[in-house]
RNA sequence: GGUGGGUUGGCCGAGAGGCGAGGCAACGGACUGCAAAUCCGUGUACACGGGUUCAAAUCCCGUACCCACCUCCA
């Protein structure tokens, strides 16, 4: 079986191919580092959490490269409005954004490179640029190094447009450039408006790197001129990856080979953009739901499709990966098998579809229910593939990544002593058949928030 | 103007010519002292109008509405 991924630079679905077998290089645009994270982009981390769990669990030494965006305009601005250092605001949101993704068991990419710490590195690429005549520095005194758009005629070919009829950046400076679409390299350092800590020697003048060329430099540098997967959102199909592909290509690097870009997470129907200011942000998301109930929503889903988010789809969500859960913790043990199902496998080579994956996973919850209803061996077996395939998902509820602080284990131990006395009681009402007292007992423990179930081998509470 | 995507049952959400993915909710049954959980069963779903085909949610043509990107964006 082979692994099939959309690629959205030919619009196909096609073979996976990677540049050397049995390795994949994967590139995926991080965030700017300016506010708190929020659904969305916690949307996007996890569908390329997904892809990369999913190659390493078919035998891929993956190369997982994230970059974090860590000074831009709207940092600058930000941190100014706010009276801080650009580089205090982006450190401390990068902190929010690190706790956000390991509460949703995103695993840490294999490096996370930063903008600021690459500065010769893009450096050189720009150079690079200048040398073949794809890019200049502005004639104005600013400081900036432009794009040449005009001199590379594969520009475009990410998204299939034509640069006639692309329009004209309208909020861009015009100041130098030599066509209107021509994009910032090198951003001149604006000493009257900008911190000096905020600028870089360069051959050009003090300054710093334009938004696209970090991506293009640090991809070269850690997984070399060619790699195979680059991913993000798609409104980084343009201009940030056009831009991206355009530059790599235009000094001479091949640069990726599949493009896969997420579909957006929305609220009544609108984007959820950092600038609407209608954010979901992660820490209130997890006030209501548990990081593994929020990751198994979004998992639900297919990475292309668009999803309307809203709590009572992300409720319903929960209860059906309660499901799983119950199902888990009643089969008992935690083995994991060494391979998941065909089924779950072709439903993940088919372009992730994490949504058959996942009725799947289901399928083996409901026979494994049926199992242990009349006590057969398989159960364990059931069990351990369900894991096996939890775990590609990232959402096997063993693992230490969900697991909560220690004190709730000393809390849980404190109210099992409590309950288990009460069910002693009401153990004993039953034995001699007074119902209205072991139902009083179970309802005065169900008032405090305990839900009590009779199965064959005695009560069992849950909060 | 250019480019790309969407509209599926009460709700979420897959599928992409032919057996009704899966979940949530609802209803009926089994089990239970009663529940809960679980299992079994129950659904005239594919925006609209044409067309192709033995067969269309799926392909073609047209229409409506929605969304995204076009240099801040996951």
């Amino acid at each position: 079986m082979t692994l099939r991924l959309h690629d959205t630079a030919t619009r196909e679905t096609r073979d996976f191919v990677p540049l050397q077998p049995g390795r994949a290089g994967i590139y995926v645009c991080g965030l700017t580092v300016q506010s708190e994270p929020h659904v969305g982009h916690v949307r996007s981390a996890v569908n390329f959490d997904v892809l990369r769990r999913w190659l390493s669990a078919t035998g891929y030494e993956v190369d997982f490269i994230r970059n974090v965006t860590d000074i831009d305009d709207k940092i600058l601005a930000k941190a100014a409005e706010q009276g801080i250092h650009w580089y205090a605001l982006a450190a401390a949101m990068k902190r929010a954004l690190d706790k956000a993704l390991a509460a949703i068991n995103v695993l840490p990419p294999t490096y996370e490179p930063g903008a600021t710490g690459h500065v010769p590195e893009i450096l050189e690429l720009i150079e690079e640029l200048v040398a073949r005549g794809h890019a200049y520095a502005a004639e104005d005194g600013s400081g900036d190094v432009y794009f040449d758009v005009r001199s590379w005629p594969a520009y475009g070919e990410l998204t299939r447009q034509k640069v006639e009829d692309m329009e004209p950046a309208g909020d861009a400076d015009p100041r130098g450039k030599r066509d209107p679409r021509d994009f910032a390299l090198w951003k001149g350092w604006k000493k009257d408006s900008e911190p000096q800590t905020a600028a870089w020697p360069s051959p050009y003048g003090p300054g710093r790197p334009g938004w696209h060329i970090e991506c293009s430099a640090m991809a070269g540098k850690y997984l070399g001129p060619a790699f195979d997967i680059h991913g993000g959102g798609v409104d980084l199909r343009f201009p940030h990856h056009e831009n991206e592909q355009a530059q790599s290509r235009a000094a001479g690097r091949p640069f990726s080979s599949y493009w896969l870009h997420n579909a957006w997470i929305t609220t009544a129907g609108e984007k959820m953009s950092k600038s609407l200011g209608n954010s979901l942000l992660i820490p209130s998301v997890l006030e209501r739901v548990r990081g593994i109930e929020l990751r198994y929503y979004m998992v639900s889903a297919h990475y292309r499709s668009h999803v309307e988010f809203s709590f009572e789809a992300l409720d319903e969500a929960a209860k059906g990966f309660r499901r799983i859960e119950d199902f888990l913790d009643r089969a008992g043990g935690t083995a994991v098998a060494s391979a998941v199902p065909d089924e779950f496998a072709a439903a993940m080579d088919d372009d992730l579809g994490t949504p058959a994956a996942v009725a799947v996973i289901h399928d083996h919850v409901r026979q494994g229910n049926s199992a242990l209803a009349v006590g057969t061996s398989v159960t364990a077996q059931i069990a351990a593939q369900v894991r096996a395939m939890l775990d590609v998902l990232g959402l096997n509820p063993a693992d230490e990544a969900w697991a909560t602080g220690t004190g709730d284990d000393k809390l849980t131990s404190v109210v099992d002593a409590l309950v288990q006395g009460l069910l002693a009681e009401r153990a004993a009402a039953r034995e001699a058949k007074d119902w209205a007292r072991a139902d009083a007992i179970r309802d005065q423990i169900k008032a405090a928030g305990v839900e009590v179930e009779d199965t064959p081998t005695g009560p069992k509470w849950s909060v």
